[in-house]
This record gives structure tokens, C-alpha cells and sequence, in this order.
DNA sequence: GTTTTTTGTCAACGGCTGTTGACTTCTACC
DNA sequence: GGTAGAAGTCAACAGCCGTTGACAAAAAAC
């Protein structure tokens, strides 16, 4: 009954948060990526999201939709292959590697948000499209004949692998830096695709 | 009211199903593993295994204690890359790509299924090191010196990577028999690795 | 100074999840 | 034939999920 001039704001001490909607739109994006990527699209869910930004559930709806167009958004960035597809094959494969086993494997990375979307029925076709869209054609174009595609799904498929078990199913074989012996191997096997294998 | 003589069995012309606890038991594996191996753990739920199985959720329950523990004995099952660690060193590249490409995509495969635990929080660690234990160290003490460890996780990686695009995340790239272009390639890269690839 | 729009919070909804306990029904043993 | 126990069903629980609409407050427009 005594209720004294103002019953709303009865929070504490918690200073109310800038209101900055760009900023806050890319703090949602950036926590979106980071759990998309370290759990995968079923086990990153939309409380967790609005709690890693700093914010609530229900503003991460207003922002972006629902949860598949967030990932959508999530998605919409370059997967990061294109600046190694330059004119000096030579050394290729050593770039790549040195890249992937240089990289903090906590980023949140496009390639990893994909690899998780294995399996999961609202958004692997999307991962899919993505990357044969942005990965296997330019990689192929590159490539070149002979069997530009086939090399190009292989190189992928060393890089999917290899990242797979550095950082969504982390064994200690894939551990270390870009001066371990897999990283010189992976580097050897891709530059041994990218020259054109031979026949088996 | 007049109800007549048998309350129970309201059941119209569904045949109870025949009591047989080891059958039983072994389609309700069977389900799991068809459900893990292509939907994933978070995604495969107890109702749709129940489902499949032809029983209830609560059966399985019964029989294997939790999801998780049904997890654990659907992957107490060898992986099946045994058989091609014989004597024989020349063709296991070949062997190995031509089993990969042959095998129905659809099966329900350890392989397929462990690399769906990715990110799950729950049974992520109990596939990483089944992987170790069953594969890696098998397969590096296979391979012998040197770099026998990089090479083996090397391999893991190649083949993973692969059946992770047919099967999961089914791209059209990786998509047809064992005798395209792409699985000649993965031949070629596995027997390099295997006859110990060069150094980077 | 008032109104409108933007930015954010709050509580709740229906639906799905894994799991539980009470209950039937069939089978095998004495 | 009666009974103990195995095999299976059913309904419900608590908890989490994505999503919604009503509301509060700050900022901007008039």
C-alpha cells in the first residue's frame, strides 16, 4: 500500500544496459557463433544465446526471427579459404595447415558452426548448400583439371576432419601447435592433392 | 455400464507382441543405432527409438537405464577398420576407400555415430576416447614409425572427413559409388599415408 | 512539454524431453 | 490350478525449449 513514488525499477545496483541496437544485434551474432560452434545447433539454445549477449531471450527473437534465421545470420560469413587460393601453388598446403593448427580452437569459426550442423533436420541442407556455394566450386575453379571436383571434395574433406577433431571431438592426437608432426603431414597430404594426385 | 465380461485388452486387432526379451532388447539397439547414427544424440529422441523399435518409452528405459547408457552399449561395437590391418600393405588404401564408398549411406555404423556426438556435452568425451583406444592406437601400431601416431590421426581424419559429407551433411560432391574419381583420389591419399607420406 | 518510436524486460504459453511408478498381461514353475 | 515373476503398457511428472504479447523506460520527434 505505502508504495512510494516508483514501483518500476526495483533492480539493485544493475546499470541498465546502453541501448547501442547495432551494437547489440552483432553482441547477439558473436554469442550465437560462439555456442553454434562449440555445441552445435540443438544444444545451443535461445536462453543461453540472450544470456551469453547480455541480454533476454525475447530480444534475440525481436532481433533476428526465430532461431533458424538466426543461424542463418550466423552463417552469413566467409568461410575463410579464399585468401590461401593465390597464384603460388607451390606452398599451399603448408599455408592451409600452419592456418588451421595456428587458429585458437575456442573461435567461433564458420566452418565449425557447419560442421555441427550434421544431422540436425531444420538447418543441414543450409550447411550443405553453403559449403558446396562458397567451398568445394570456388576450390575446384582454382584447381583446375584433371578431376577438379573430386580434388577439391578431398581437400575439404582432410580440412573437415582434421578441424573436427581439434575442436568439436578434441583428441589428444590432433593436439598441439603448427610444428607437430600431423601438421607437417596434413600439410604434405593437401599439397600432394592440390599438385594433382596420382591415379590409385 | 454394460460393460462385458473383459474391461481390459480394448485393443482392436493390434497382435500383442511376442515376449522375447533378447529380441526385444537387440531391435531396441538396432533402433538406436539407426536413430544416433543419423539424427544425433540430442536430436534422437527416447519416443522416436521406442517408436522404431515397436515398443514403448518406457520399455527401453527398463532395458538399457537412461539415453545415455543406451548410447554407451550402442557404440560397444567395433568400428571395422580391423580387417583391413593385415600383411597385405600395397592395396589397403584402396581397400579402405572402396569399403567407404560401398557401404549404404543409410546403415547404422559406429563410425556414423560417434562422429554425431560432436559438441554434445553428455557423450562427447566417451567418443573421443573410444576413438583413441579403438582406432588411433590400433591403426598407429599398424603403421609402425615414422610419425606413426600423426599418420594414423591422419588417416582418421581423411576417412572421417569423407563419410561425414556423405553421410551427415550429404553433399552431392561425395555422392556416387566406388568407382568415381573422388573415391580413386581417397584411395590414392590413404595408400600415400599409409606407405608414409613425405615430409612438408 | 507532450507524444511517438525504439530498446529492453517480464511472465507465460504450448509443446517436447527423459524418466518414473502404478498398472496389466502373458509365461513358467510348483 | 494357483501363483510368482517377467514383459509390456499407460498416464503423468518435472524441466527445458522456442516463441509470444503485454508492459516499462529511454530517446527522439514534434
Amino acid at each position: 500500500m505505502a508504495q512510494r513514488k516508483s514501483p518500476t525499477r526495483p533492480r539493485s545496483a544493475a546499470p541498465p544496459r546502453p541501448r547501442d541496437a547495432e551494437q547489440t544485434r552483432s553482441e547477439i551474432l558473436h554469442a550465437a557463433r560462439v555456442l553454434f560452434a562449440t555445441r552445435g545447433y540443438a544444444n545451443a539454445g535461445m536462453r543461453e544465446i540472450a544470456a551469453a549477449a547480455g541480454i533476454t531471450p525475447a530480444l534475440v527473437v525481436r532481433y533476428f526471427g526465430s532461431k533458424r534465421d538466426l543461424f542463418i545470420a550466423a552463417i552469413e560469413s566467409d568461410i575463410g579459404l579464399g585468401p590461401f587460393l593465390g597464384p603460388d601453388r607451390a606452398t599451399v598446403g603448408r599455408h592451409i595447415a600452419r592456418y588451421f593448427f595456428s587458429k585458437p580452437v575456442r573461435e567461433a569459426d564458420t566452418l565449425s558452426i557447419l560442421l555441427h550442423a550434421a544431422g540436425e533436420p531444420e538447418v543441414c541442407d543450409l550447411a550443405t548448400e553453403l559449403l558446396a556455394a562458397r567451398v568445394i566450386q570456388p576450390l575446384a575453379r582454382w584447381l583446375g583439371p584433371p578431376r577438379a571436383e573430386a580434388r577439391a571434395a578431398l581437400l575439404l574433406a582432410i580440412i573437415s576432419g582434421t578441424w573436427l577433431f581439434r575442436q568439436a571431438l578434441p583428441m589428444r592426437a590432433f593436439a598441439g601447435g603448427p610444428d607437430t608432426a600431423l601438421a607437417s603431414c596434413m600439410a604434405a597430404q593437401l599439397q600432394h592433392v592440390v599438385d594433382g594426385s596420382p591415379e590409385a
